[in-house]
DNA sequence: ACCTGAACACCGTTCAAGT
DNA sequence: ACCTGAACACCGTTCAAGT
């Protein structure tokens, strides 16, 4: 009863629409189950369509990470710089934590897209109107690394790698505590006193936002101490030896 | 002429040998370029045969990153905490340094193996023995990140993501300067800042060891200052409140 | 019981044949 | 000129048939 024939298609194929279900797509099935082919198949598409709107999968990548960047708001530039850079960092953080495999694209990349090279150099902009000197702004953002995008890679997810206390009966649960003791006394009183209140035996009571924060600020706190010494890579070379 | 029939394999295959040649394989051709099949066939083996020595790939990076650590000295301890961790940081580093892809391949691995639960036993311990709490510890263990293994995600390798000067022509290198002095004035001060002695326009000046240290030094004066004012998350926690 | 060839269910991408 | 089915050269892994 529909006037349109089948075979007209609804929306003709375009970057941004491929984009945008790639993104879906990565969202809801993971980065592992994205391929050309599965995309291809989820936009009603042959797979070889896709390549008419982007040259292959690493630009594919590109896009998606394009479109992560786009998310992240603009700066809110006040005086203070510390503060513009840590709200800046925090509100990349939202963004990423919605896209669950940007981190690891991001990190993948290894070519700069515009969108990327423009977030850089608002990043680094922040530090400038700070007052700090190209010097020191530069071996900050080394520094910051990938916190520059709101995350880092998390070592210690859950702790030591172990299942949530629910999947595992009590007396395998002491078990491992024991063996743990034993083998990882160390790890152990960590995970022991990392445990919040949320009742799980090995970890998993990791506040992800308050570590982050942790080391945010104290790498802030160090530049800006830095900043208020005049220090230069050159000296710091010099008393290095 | 020899004796031996052809049929006679040299050296019957075990883990270590698979892990070994897997290893040189991800050395020499990349990590991109490790399948089973292509392991297999550097083997002198077919395909299943590895099977026999190792679940499935993961396990085989898993078996990969263990002879890594293997690789990484044993900790060499003195009564300086802070003198005993950047030390094994910086050997860590080395072993790392030798195998491009074993950054990645850390990344990547979510599960850990005994061989790593142990070197990051290993690691608390410095801490714990320097007289830090466990809560300050379990934090900066965050915070060091994968700065425990000795490296930090690059992003910054050849600063802009350009070639090195000698594949690109003078004029198109003027142009490009030009183009970036409009687009990211920012990133371009940056860069022939830290371009150092080594003629390249746009970056590839960094000196990555600097660039690791100061990030380093500055965690772990950070972590001494802290350590010094008897630091505890409950009291940052409410202070941050 | 052990080993392994063939097969399965995928990939990214090329290419030539169709409209 | 545009589009696309089939093909190519790979994957990791299963499985049943061979010794």
């Amino acid at each position: 009863m529909t006037q349109q024939p089948v075979t007209a298609r609804r929306t003709p194929l375009n970057r941004d629409r491929v984009l945008a279900a790639a993104v879906v797509l990565a969202d809801e099935a993971g980065i592992e189950s994205l391929s050309m082919r599965r995309l291809a198949q989820e936009l009603a598409v042959v797979p070889m369509a896709i390549y008419k709107h982007v040259a292959n999968k690493e630009e594919l990548l590109d896009g998606m990470v394009d479109v992560i960047v786009g998310e992240i708001g603009p700066a809110l530039h006040n005086p203070d710089w510390k503060d513009t850079v840590r709200t800046r960092v925090l509100s990349a953080r939202q963004a990423l934590l919605r896209h669950p495999w940007a981190r690891q694209a991001i990190e993948s990349r290894t070519g700069r897209t515009p969108a990327v090279l423009e977030y850089m150099d608002d990043f680094i902009g922040m530090f400038l109107a700070g007052g700090f000197s190209v010097d020191l702004t530069h071996h900050a953002m080394h520094a910051l690394g990938s916190r520059m995008w709101g995350f880092t890679q998390e070592l210690f997810d859950n702790e030591a790698g172990y299942k949530s206390e629910a999947e595992v009966p009590p007396e395998v649960q002491a078990a491992m505590v024991q063996d743990m003791s034993q083998r990882y006394p160390n790890i152990l009183q960590v995970a022991m006193a990392a445990r919040h209140d949320d009742g799980s035996v090995v970890g998993q009571g990791c506040d992800d936002q308050f570590e982050f924060e942790f080391a945010l600020d104290l790498l802030l706190d160090g530049f800006e101490r830095l900043h208020g010494q005049d220090w230069t890579s050159e000296r710091a070379m010099r008393d290095r030896g």
